[in-house]
DNA sequence: TCTGGGGTCCTAGGACCC
DNA sequence: TCTGGGGTCCTAGGACCC
């Protein structure tokens, strides 16, 4: 074993199969081998499949499918509402079992994540560690999974989709012309909708197609993207598996599509009460306070509108929450009826950081206390209480910026 | 009866600074 | 008579994934 040479990888991709459904049927055998989709409430405008049973799938069921529509295509289709809290628990359970075999876990969503195998590989044959693996998670958590191994993320995320539910697959990378290259570019992770009608026009319609491209053509009409994914097609992915990555949240957000369209201020100041609690709640679980705030609003028509401001400080309690959220809403609302709204905090940092700054902050701000109220009173006996109409906040908040400006004036 | 809710990353223009 | 060039921050929107 050389140290520090890029020694080749062993990754495992892991993907649970259908797993909310999955989980479901574990908790109810008398679910088992029928077709089940996990839906929410059509009453409340929620009634889209997010998740179906392979038997549902047989029928022509998809994910985002309107309940409606699935029991059309499949009369005997089951319904589930979905229980996170429960899908959460069996993930842990999972990933703790991941982390016996190799601390080297990266979950990546709720149902699929990452292991690097390497140093485990010399003393495990890797076909039967995934095996292993595979039977552990369905027989203590009773649902199927399949393992991709390759040599890196992308390919093992590729393997893992070739054979399911329960498969295990390997893709090296003197398999790449054959296994992978005969895929719609579609199929690949990174390409959608809108990349995939682009590269359709440069006469892309295979992985092959993509790899075989010059790769300055894909970047020129992708970008940055491009050149990752004519990499990607070609093998190539340098990107490590990391166990710290689950710790690094960028943000916190919730959204809500109301149960009728709206246009009443007090129920959209209602709704907002309701986001802003749950945004407060995971924080505090989380541990985090925040110091940009975006709301979401979403019109009768789906056009979809997003609001964001930086904050003077940070904040975690649903009070500063809402009245940010609020205030937003009314500068930016078109007052046309609104069919969803959401808040989401971004610019995450440790509480206990936070409060470092804070001090600092404070420190000098005492010092400066006394003279900014009396220039604030006499902004306002000047020009009025309107003057601090954008702030609406008490003066311990205002900037510091306005602070500093005038104070230096 | 059109299409949920949780995220990440990238782009692009304008402001502002040097 | 035309006014460079680079860097960073802020905001809005879009693409994508599960």
């Amino acid at each position: 074993m050389k140290s520090g040479s890029s020694r080749s990888k062993i990754i495992f991709h892991i993907d649970m199969n259908s797993f909310y459904a999955s989980v479901e049927m574990a908790d109810h055998p008398e679910l088992r081998g029928k077709p089940l989709a996990i839906a929410g409430n059509p009453e409340e405008r929620k009634g889209v499949i997010v998740t179906s049973s392979y038997e549902a799938r047989k029928y022509g069921v998809k994910t985002t499918m309107l309940v409606g529509e699935a029991k059309r295509l499949c009369p005997s289709l089951l319904i589930r509402r979905p229980n996170f809290e429960r899908y959460k628990e069996v993930s842990q359970a999972m990933f703790s079992l991941l982390r016996e075999v190799t601390p080297m876990v990266q979950p990546v969503s709720i149902d699929e994540g990452y292991i690097d195998v390497t140093d485990v590989a010399s003393s495990h044959y890797p076909p039967d560690l995934a095996k292993e693996i595979q039977q552990r998670i369905y027989q203590e958590l009773q649902v199927p999974c399949s393992i991709g191994i390759a040599p890196n993320k992308f390919l093992a995320k590729m393997a893992s989709d070739m054979k399911k539910p329960m498969g295990i697959t390997i893709l090296r990378k003197r398999d790449l012309s054959r296994k992978l290259w005969p895929l719609p570019v579609r199929d690949m992770n990174g390409v959608g909708e809108k990349t995939n009608e682009k590269l359709k026009k440069i006469g892309i319609e295979t992985i092959e197609d993509l790899a075989t491209k010059e790769e300055y053509e894909v970047k020129a009409l992708l970008g940055i993207n491009g050149q990752k994914l004519h990499q990607r097609a070609n093998g190539f992915d340098d990107r490590e598996v990391d166990p710290e990555a689950i710790h690094s949240f960028k943000s916190i957000g919730t959204s809500t599509t109301l149960p009728e369209d709206t246009t009443s201020e007090t129920h959209i100041n209602e709704t907002f009460r309701k986001l802003a609690d749950k945004v407060e709640n995971r924080m505090k679980r989380k541990n985090v306070v925040g110091q940009q705030i975006q709301i979401m609003i979403r019109y009768n028509n789906r056009k979809t509108v997003t609001r964001s401001r930086s904050l003077q400080e940070y904040v975690d309690k649903r009070e500063d929450i809402w009245r940010e959220a609020v205030d937003l809403f009314e500068e930016h609302w078109n007052q046309q009826p609104i069919r969803l709204l959401g808040i989401t905090l971004s610019e995450l940092v440790e509480r206990t950081e936070a409060v470092e700054q804070l001090n600092l902050f404070s420190y000098e701000w005492v010092a400066e206390k006394e003279p900014l109220y009396k220039a604030m009173e006499e902004l306002r006996q000047k020009y009025g209480e309107g003057i601090f109409h954008k702030a609406k906040t008490p003066p311990a908040t205002i900037s510091t910026s306005f602070q500093k400006d005038f104070l230096d004036d």
